[in-house]
DNA sequence: CCGCTTCATTTTGGATCCAACTAAAGCATA
DNA sequence: TATGCTTTAGTTGGATCCAAAATGAAGCGG
């Protein structure tokens, strides 16, 4: 809420996100502040926060470590997005699209039509991708019929692994890159598509295959053929 | 961490969740101070955390207001813990059961058994269930290879209703209880059964059904014929 | 009469002080 | 030498103080 609170949080996910901190190592309050030139206060509330965010956990009866993550933790994050916006994309499909979502989610499909139309990638691409896809994400979510599933996925967006737009990894490999998010757009017309005709266990399914496309898709991308769009 | 601290988180959670305070009603951190007795700073650390819980959430560039809760979102609520529970179920069934907790179920499962058994439900009956069920859900939960999962359900738990400890709702109507009680055993035996026999699938929409059934059961049991168990 | 500016009150954020508790080091004794 | 107790340093929690920001009201001007 205020500029400083919302800083150290900010810094401290960032400093934890970045790995400055070794996992599992002790934080300690006055350290930390210190180190971020503040008082203890703002980083005693960050320190909560930060917990309940998953990124620290309590040691014991005293302080704080930096959560440790193991590769079996990334997936997991990664399915659990999958779950939750799969959850999202069924229940709109079940209740049915306003006009208005459904004119929504059509814009960035199109957006996404566009960028992909040149027939390549480049940098500042990146970026835009990264826009409309959390456009396109939050629009499903957002229009579920409750904030609770938003929320739980914004929880589960602050392991810094999890979150969405975490598709791009290699800016170096534009081709590879271009690939996924062939795949990431066919994606998402599949899941408007189900959506538009109501079929709720479908929508669900491709979003949860979709949530995989930064984890599982690498591999195939690398041998696999040029998809024809 | 500290007593006080935990005792002022737990406490505003449980007036909140007692609807003491009005839904939307803004908190001051002074109010809730005096009113808890204590000073500002325990309070706006265990702001932080209820913000985090989603129990609070920021009112404006200043204070707290309290979550309201929307039918849509208690039924919202309970499908997340459903859809979280069995992706850990799938997960589980997918990674195959160890012997140790294969043998951990059975005994809760033996637990809900021997307690329905006499045909009758009586009060101290309702905390025992509580203890049985909590512990059948904390053991799959907590065996999907990684905590996020679990954190997740935790996090989610935070919201009042959606506990899974919640089914016990009528403590005056124990008849119904009893049956509801019957079906809830049912559903845990054939969790158990999918998982050991692998079958993820199965094992995950059971799970997704199971969470329903403080919500979607009771009109069934009203009416419905008593179950030949 | 309406709108903008300014001022005062309220509320929150940050810093510091003190007390309590924890963990570890050191000492003594068996 | 090992075990157990005591002491001590370090760390965290709670309270209070001060400053900054925001909200609401009042006053001024168009």
């Amino acid at each position: 809420m205020s500029n400083s609170d919302k800083s150290v949080v900010g810094r401290l996910r960032k400093l934890i996100g970045e790995g400055a901190f070794q996992q599992g190592e002790r934080l300690g309050e006055v350290a930390v502040a210190e180190q971020l030139g503040v008082s203890r206060t703002p980083v005693r509330l960050a320190f909560r926060t930060l917990e309940q965010e998953g990124l620290l956990h309590r040691a014991g009866k005293r302080g704080f470590r930096v959560r440790e993550f193991t590769e079996a933790d990334v997936l997991c994050a990664v399915e659990v997005r999958g779950a939750l916006e799969g959850l999202a994309a069924r229940r709109l499909a079940e209740q049915g699209l306003s006009s208005a979502l459904a004119a929504d989610l059509a814009f960035w499909i199109q957006e996404g039509r566009d960028l992909l139309a040149k027939g390549y990638l480049d940098e500042p691409d990146i970026e835009t991708w990264g826009e409309l896809n959390r456009h396109f994400h939050e629009s499903i979510v957002g229009s579920a019929g409750s904030s609770v599933i938003g929320d739980a996925i914004a929880r589960n967006n602050h392991l810094p692994f999890a979150a969405a737009d975490s598709i791009i990894i290699d800016s170096e490999a534009l081709e590879r890159e271009y690939r996924k998010l062939q795949l990431a757009q066919v994606q998402h017309e599949l899941v408007v598509q189900a959506l538009r005709h109501g079929e709720g266990a479908r929508a669900e399914m491709l979003m949860r295959e979709h949530a995989l496309i930064g984890l599982r898709y690498a591999e195939l991308l690398d041998v696999g053929p040029h998809l024809p769009v």
